[in-house]
DNA sequence: GTAAGCGTTGACGTCGGGGTCAAGGCCAGC
DNA sequence: GCTGGCCTTGACCCCGACGTCAACGCTTAC
């Protein structure tokens, strides 16, 4: 198999194929003319790698997955230096979702407050008659009949 | 206040301040020399730039914050414009925060096969001999070893 | 024979937020 | 007047995972 029907294949481009070769993720056979050369393991290859790039991980972190599967295993996961990848990976997650989830909480308490606060700004214009800054409010809701 | 002197007091460099205002977020005055000058304005600007930034927004994100609080408002998050983002980032980050949490899941759950499989194939080699491929394990625990 | 459609390598662009020179201007103190 | 420290602009460098040419070779169908 070449290049392009590989990459059809699995749904991805010639140019990421090559570009795995550049890294020495997934090596491939030449045959007379130069052309590239695949067989059907490195379709399971690139599935594996798919699979993990599809859940965050980065290229250098499918290798040890790769290299269990073309040393005969018959999953990528199947060798400790996988199993490691996971791990490492599963605390990146936590840690990640635990620090997205303060940030989260604390814009979430920024918008209740400023929301509060405009509101009541609101209230005071209604009473006093538009004392507060303006911005350019209303997303270009009237910026013409502002301007004329 | 020139432009070394702001750094210092936000805790930032100066080639940050000057890319800010080649995005224009942070125009500075010019005095004779071609120097740029600030004022205690933009040390509220910075460090609202800089709040924002902590919390994982992009630089155009911290943008209408600084336009509300430059057009007097006490608050960069008085504007209608500002609120949006905040509300824009929720959403983005509960999005963000489930993917991840739905990634975490599925990692963990090969975390998990894979571990068992691995004891369940280290029975097999210890009732059978090692029939199983070989990766390269161990993760440099004694590959000195191996290799004599 | 010639055009289409594959393949090849190489090089540069992308995006964000700056880091890191390089070459030179301005100003203060001694 | 000289040194040191600040300032100026401009330009290239970084990360990851490719996209997008450019310029060329091979193969196949007509």
């Amino acid at each position: 198999m070449r290049i392009g029907e590989l990459a059809d294949r699995v749904g991805t481009t010639t140019r990421t194929l090559r570009y795995y070769e550049s890294r020495g993720l997934l090596p491939a056979r030449r045959d007379g003319n130069g052309y590239r050369t695949y067989g059907e393991d490195d379709v399971r290859l690139l599935q594996q790698i798919r699979t993990l790039q599809d859940f965050g991980f980065d290229l250098e972190e499918t290798r040890p997955f790769v290299e269990c599967l073309r040393s005969g295993h018959p999953a990528g996961d199947s060798c400790p230096a996988s199993v490691a990848v996971y791990r490492r990976k599963v605390g990146e997650l936590d840690a990640l979702i635990g620090e997205l989830t303060a940030v989260r909480a604390q814009v979430g308490a920024q918008l209740a407050r400023a929301e509060e606060a405009m509101a009541g700004l609101a209230a005071d214009a209604d009473a006093a008659g538009a004392p507060a800054p303006r911005c350019e409010l209303g997303e270009a809701s009237d910026v013409s009949e502002a301007r004329g």
